[in-house]
DNA sequence: TCAACACTTCACCAGATGGTGAAGTGTTCG
DNA sequence: CGAACACTTCACCATCTGGTGAAGTGTTGA
């Protein structure tokens, strides 16, 4: 659901995390690295992304190796392709009123 | 911030009012027929879109009408872009490695 | 073997969020 | 004028969210 993906990328901590995955894997920890924040907010952060479809997870000896799943953000880039349409269409139909003839539908 | 508009679209109401205003305009009651909810929820709602910068307000006789604004949305398809800009280089030195040719950096 | 490590689960708390009904503001129109 | 209308503000409530410390699980390595 894309509300749910929305919801994920809503704290801030959690888009930081998505946009250092973007850049190559991380552990729990190097995750948690530069947030000042306790590991089980972690852990609950990065779950909130797995739920999301954002990012996988896999156990790697005592750590966690997280990536991301670039494919959870295209529904995104589908939905601002759309609403991109209507409005270029409403725009077009504006300038259309503007340059005075008016059959724009 | 972008995290604000993510938070904004993170309600169903809320995306569903985005999606119909990039329609095109219509009032706080058209915004509100579709989503068998209180007037006040409706105006909190759209007060949270404007907030995030995505939507913009003005009265109309006793009515008010709210519009897209779509520059909210380009920070959004940068994020979007930047992304995928980071990931496909991952992708890219991924396929060199497995071709054995690594000298991807 | 067993201590240290990396992370998770658990129980809990404060504050934010989404909803409500009731009352208020300003506009239209008979 | 005054009733109906469109919407907002207010006070309030239940639930969700992001955080914590403490205890638990499984892995590594001296």
């Amino acid at each position: 659901m894309l509300t749910t993906t929305f919801a994920a990328l809503a704290d801030p901590t959690r888009l930081a995390i998505v946009t250092r995955l973007s850049r190559g894997e991380a552990t729990m920890g190097e995750l948690a690295t530069p947030h000042a924040i306790s590991p089980p907010a972690i852990t609950k952060h990065v779950h909130v992304l797995v739920d999301a479809g954002l990012v996988t997870r896999r156990k790697v000896g005592r750590t966690v190796v997280c990536a991301i799943r670039p494919e959870a953000l295209s529904e995104v880039e589908v939905w601002l392709g759309d609403l991109t349409t209507y409005w270029n269409r409403t725009v077009d139909r504006l300038a259309d009123l503007l340059e005075g003839n008016g059959d724009g539908e």
